[in-house]
DNA sequence: GATGAATGAGGGTTCATTCAT
DNA sequence: TATGAATGAACCCTCATTCAT
């Protein structure tokens, strides 16, 4: 089994005694941390971590300011859980479609699709966003995002070129830069096109589905053997 | 001569009655804006848009507070001036390096790494991050950045992929979009590495030297043609 | 027998229905006011008023803000409980040093050391200034807080003087006075560098009998009779 | 010269540039530093320190917020600035008393009035109970206004009872202890009471001098020496 | 009756902007 | 015109008090 990222989402509530009781420990009741999560989250990707005000985000999680300061000890901490949570919902389940089966080719189309269409959705181009303006000033947040995220995705697709090679099908001197290559070519112009705001609309799946065969062509046009072509070209026959 | 983008630099000064009586109109002297925007670029690098106070600014630039507020109206209008002038000193003579000849080959490498030297340099990092993280707000400057930035550039350098398919060197179906994949195979993981703080080294020469080297390998072994392949081997023969 | 003041400690349960059912009325059970009282006051002398919170008193008692509620109506009403408990615990058992028998100059000496190493001990030192700080926003505190102490015991000490004169011991126009005058010079000049910090730690028993001893000196200087001398010259001619 | 504590007030204003310009620098124009410190002054010595807020001092003082802060740079230093202030005020030219001439009683006499009536006035009693409020917080605090204040006082006095000794007017082994004696001799009883707010008007004169001579005939008892009585009863005679 | 999670006013402090000089 | 002292709204955070459980 190749994929899926970190389990987070802290366990809370032992509450031994309170819970008894139908009392909830303070910072411990799950629904609030949820409530206070959403809200932050809606005010933290949109304004960023600077212009975002613990009132609004008090407004809109529609709790007090001092709930939110039972439950995360400051806004620094508040925005850390949110940026975790957010890598979380990016990368979890991002790398089983290298799994699903199916011809070197279309895997790797499967996932290079998966893979762009996630990083340039709207949804978690804000988040980056917000990570990278983060960065600047805080960059142990951005660091642990990137290596819990797209580094544990790179290292985990570098182990599936690996098995590639180990079957004959591909050839590379460093695998580990042919897979940034892969995941760069992926999202040929498509990232910083969506991250400097450029394009308002995500790539459509058209669109995305055009590059990423391309990427995918040249990247097999450079790493695929002969023994992957003579595959490839049974197949085509057999259909 | 193929490059540089734009000058800008507003028309400025039409100071007509105060220049008669040798003084000129408020917010029209091109050396006191010159101070301040030198002044507010370093802050704003630094800090950040958000982190860097007005005060900072006012102590960098040595004017008063009162000035700048005579040249630029609000923060945010003067921290947008800043963006464009960082653009113009990072795209301006960049693609210079399309044009000094030798090889197709060579004039790949000279240019990949220029370009990627620039963009991941710290102090260009650092802009990026600051414009990325304004864009969730101010959706427009990062667009603006974008389009005369690398948006420009990458119409300069199709073109320059054009000729190279006039003269029967390379040969593609799609040249924006192999512009695309060259540029990002020549920072192959590295932009995003640099952007999340994971490295708080910009890469090497060397390093880059090595992942360009094999993004234009890459790159040539999909587009190039056969005329290509004799002229290489003919010159490979001669050295 | 003279001494000893106040016994206070507010009568009380009066709990009618509640205590037939073995429950006692709502802010009536003896053992939970003392545990709220005993962790209050550690909090409120050592932080005072204004920087112990009822976190940290609720933390220290070990019971819930709720309860604290019940007992005392406000963070004020504990605090003034607790001072008034303080002055009995100070004053309390303070003037017994005035019976234990022995020659007039011992049981001044040993009265005026068991005052002034009580008045300037630590825990009492920082009670005071608690108190004092207090009085300009809540005289009637620090008033009742002089009364109830300070002002009993320097009756007592009064009527103690009397017994002397009537014994032919001491002649003196103002025997108030007198207590006053003894008091302050038990104390000569530590009382106030112990409340201004000026000491950090309060005076050795040494220290305190080279000053007790000069004030009683002086005191019986003033105040003493020709039997008085004949009387000491008589026991030190015994010895 | 026997007299006069410290000078502090800063000098302030150097102010070059800006003021040639009629316009002062930052946190330098005296009559704003003023209006501030008058206005905390009464928000301190009303309140004490934790109970005072910067918004109560803006109102009082009819300054801007920000404006206290160009000034001072926290709540804690304008509050020792209104201390220090308060000292001076208090203790300089206390201890001319001591050199205005006549004979040793007399002089004695009116120091002690002085001093009694200057620590046990209204004002002074307010800002006493201030500091002695915030040393159980900021011990520095009071620790530096007794050495300035109190001890310096006492320090000057000691002086002025060793010229008596030399003159040979009094005799006496421990002329700092008497120091205190005196001093405490001088308020006796009075002090407390004032503190602990049982009293809530200042001694009046009248009652003053009748302490004040009391305790000048003690000590005068305890280390006149028989020239001093002969000196006395001289000018008695010529009365 | 006891609990402690939730509240929200208010704490000290900062800073973009203005305007008298 | 250029200045920078003054402003006061808004910042993050604390905590006395309440009330549903």
């Amino acid at each position: 089994m190749i994929s899926d990222l970190s389990p987070e989402i802290p366990g809370d509530q032992q509450n031994t005694e309170a819970a008894r009781r139908g009392r909830r420990a303070a910072g411990c009741d799950p629904a609030k941390r949820r409530q206070i999560l959403d809200g932050a989250r809606r005010v933290f990707i949109d304004l960023g971590f600077d212009a975002a005000s613990m009132n609004d985000i008090t407004r809109e999680a529609g709790v007090s300011k001092g709930t939110i300061y039972v439950y995360f000890a400051s806004k620094e901490e508040l925005f850390e859980a949110i940026i975790e949570e957010e890598r979380g919902k990016i990368f979890n389940n991002l790398y089983g479609a290298l799994e699903g089966g199916g011809s070197l080719r279309e895997t790797l189309i499967r996932f290079g699709m998966a893979l762009s269409l996630k990083i340039t959705c709207d949804k978690v181009i804000r988040a980056q966003r917000t990570v990278i303006g983060a960065s600047e000033r805080v960059p142990d947040l951005g660091r642990r995002f990137y290596e819990r995220g797209p580094l544990h995705g790179h290292m985990l697709f570098t182990g599936f070129l690996q098995s590639a090679m180990d079957e004959g099908l591909l050839d590379m001197k460093d695998p580990p830069l042919a897979a940034y290559q892969f995941t760069d070519l992926c999202m040929a112009g498509l990232f910083r096109q969506c991250l400097f705001a450029y394009r308002t609309e995500p790539p459509s799946d058209e669109e995305m589905r055009y590059v990423v065969a391309a990427g995918v062509d040249m990247f097999l046009k450079s790493y695929g053997t002969v023994k992957l072509w003579e595959l490839e070209a049974r197949e085509a026959a057999t259909e």
